[in-house]
RNA sequence: GGGCGAUUAGCUCAGAGGAUAGAGCACAAGCCUCCGGAGCUUGGUGUCGCGGGUUCGACUCCCGCAUCGCCCUCCA
């Protein structure tokens, strides 16, 4: 989908919402016309006009679109439902021939059903906006930074943070498409306390790779990487390091292996299909004596005091049940110090939103970030933090074993080896991110209908094939002008597929809005069912060579959807598979 | 003890004011003279954790309770 590309002739069309809203809006003011007929020939008592919701009923029964009106309308008009909706029905006058047909039905529902010339439209709307179907105008140029995965380069990405990765980047494109201007942050905790027991840890591995006996702190990173961290030192530096005082020797380590498991990250995140926007320097803040000014601000405003020789925030202002420690009373700032001069700078460049997407176990922290977004003076609103919970790694249906404190983790880039960069971004979206992911590596390799990501990819493939041997039949090159006869869509499996695409602009939007990335697979496995339901039953290609052109035409506009849909999500569209 | 999240079919999960609450898996039976069977069709199961409230109408919103998970460091 094409997101950043111009966006002229959508523009220039008369809704940027879709084909499905202006049908609504359409209806809307029929129903609205029907009601101010209503007042005037006293048929109705004259009430302030209230909304006039339309629904797309679940069931075809009860029609295209649903109103709800006269449910709303009877209370002030003293008169039951079913009859306000009939006085409504009889009032309405359908000058364009939008509607097939229109009743009463339940409680006090009032079903439409629009022509088929109304859906038929929806085709001709794809087709001309093409990859860019799908995109709104919801965010109205609105500025996000979004951060995400934010890993510290004190080991290598596990799985947990490819969840991150893949709903944070997929977030981005779907605002992106909904015209909100998106930057993609990580942040790098290249200061601090845990830097410095990483380069300990690689230089206790180094001194025992020289042969030295030596004691490994329990709190010291436990992994196999340290010793493969150490012997890269080893070969660049030989026995050099032995010869300097520890702590030069340790701070060699730190910096050397912080730049390189960074450098190993950016590198899995580029194969995960991540790209960032900025890579933010913690110790940067630092340098630029951000974290200084910021501690002295909120000195003078007397948000910080001391406190057993500590620097206290008092986040208790703020709705936090404790106040925190900023300076530790041995002189190391905490990482919070540094996240109130991080967040000011973010909200400082101009964002009207920033969004931080966490693992769930760092809920705790968002009172004391609203906090200090409060303190430095901005509004807690601009600021919206995302919960992602945890990934349960299963294979076949047994947990894999993941201890931190043995270094046995298991790594993204080994998911991504074994089941595929699709698949894996495909089901870290397949939950709602406040739902706990059960990570299954053989399902998530097994091509049937419990893995979606095939039974999508599979209705772009087929399509393709289709469109492929459509070409191939020399007499009927497809033509997708203006001579398709859409008319000849009219088979009840057919305007079901067409209603279901109609949705997908919606769908996008509500997304964005929600900011809820999982609503786009789900869409797209729903829209994917809904077409080889219809495949199994018709033939695309036949003798009858209007209807065949009709029907490429219909296929080929569900084949930009899938595609869009999975561009969204930083899936690929295969033409074969 | 406090905070956050969750609780929907046997299992994994969607649904966030509307009608008869859905999908996949699993189970059973069918569909290839056919454009890709990595597919389709047909079968049924739910006191939507419990109890109140709001309203024309509640799985959905509000309050209380129960259970589960995570968090409650001068940790990161």
């Amino acid at each position: 989908m094409g997101f950043m590309k111009e966006r002229k002739h959508l523009f220039a069309r008369s809704s940027q919402n879709g084909t499905m809203e202006e049908i609504k809006n359409k209806l809307r003011a029929l129903i609205c016309q029907a009601i101010k007929k209503g007042f005037e020939n006293g048929e109705l008592k004259q009430v302030l006009l209230p909304e006039i919701e339309l629904e797309a009923p679940k069931l075809s029964a009860h029609g295209d679109f649903a109103a709800n009106i006269a449910m709303v309308l009877a209370s002030s008009q003293k008169r039951p439902p079913r009859e306000v909706a009939q006085i409504l029905l009889n009032s309405i006058s359908d000058t364009g021939r939008l509607l097939a047909k229109a009743e009463i039905a339940g409680p006090g529902f009032i079903n439409f059903f629009v022509n088929n010339a109304c859906w038929h439209a929806v085709l001709k709307e794809i087709h001309e906006s093409d990859d860019i179907y799908g995109c709104s105008d919801i965010g109205r140029g609105q500025n996000v930074l979004i951060e995400f995965v934010s890993a510290n380069p004190t080991g290598p990405l596990h799985i947990g943070h490819g969840r991150g990765a893949a709903v944070g980047d997929t977030l981005a494109n779907i605002l992106r498409a909904s015209e909100y201007k998106v930057e993609k942050e990580y942040y790098i905790n290249d200061s601090g306390r845990q830097i410095q027991t990483l380069g300990l840890s690689v230089f206790l591995r180094y001194r025992e790779l020289h042969g030295a006996d030596i004691d490994f702190p329990h709190d010291c990173y436990q992994g196999d990487y340290i010793r493969e961290e150490a012997q890269a030192i080893s070969e660049i530096k030989g026995r050099g390091l032995l010869d300097i005082p520890a702590e030069e020797a340790v701070a060699f380590c730190a910096r050397f292996t912080a730049s390189t498991i960074l450098n190993e990250i950016k590198q899995d995140l580029t194969d995960f299909g991540v790209r960032f926007d900025h890579w933010f320097s913690e110790q940067g803040l630092f340098d630029a004596g951000a974290v200084d000014k910021a501690i002295q601000d909120l000195k003078k405003k007397r948000i910080i005091y001391e406190k057993d020789g500590a620097l206290w925030f008092r986040t208790t202002d703020f709705g936090d049940e404790k106040d925190r420690v900023v300076v530790r009373a041995n002189g190391i700032t905490t990482y919070f110090a540094s996240d109130i001069a991080y967040h000011d700078d973010k909200l400082r460049r101009g964002f009207d939103r920033i969004i931080d997407i966490w693992g769930a176990d760092h809920h705790g922290y968002i009172h004391r970030i609203s906090a200090c977004i409060q303190a430095t003076g901005h509004e807690k609103e601009r600021f919206k933090v995302i919960l992602i919970q945890l990934v349960n790694l299963l294979r076949g249906g047994n947990p894999v074993a993941m201890s931190t404190r043995a270094g046995e983790f298991v790594m993204l880039r080994d998911v991504v080896d074994e089941v595929g960069r699709d698949a894996a971004r495909f089901l870290f979206l397949t939950r709602r991110y406040d739902s706990p992911l059960d990570f299954d590596l053989e399902v998530a390799k097994r091509r049937s209908n419990d893995n979606p990501v095939y039974y999508v990819q599979y209705v772009h493939a087929r399509i393709s094939s289709i469109l492929k041997k459509a070409c191939a039949r020399e007499a009927e090159e497809p033509c997708f002008g203006d001579t398709v006869d859409l008319m000849q869509l009219k088979e009840p499996e057919e305007l079901a597929l067409i209603k279901c695409m109609s949705r997908f602009p919606a769908v996008v939007a509500e997304s964005a809005r929600l900011m809820e990335p999982h609503r786009v697979p789900f869409y797209l496995t729903e829209l994917a069912a809904t077409f080889h339901n219809y495949y199994n039953k018709h033939k695309v290609l036949s003798n009858d060579l209007v209807l065949t052109a009709a029907r490429l035409y219909m296929v080929s506009a569900v084949r930009i959807i899938v595609r869009n849909g999975l561009k969204l999500m930083g899936v690929s569209a295969p033409e074969s598979m």
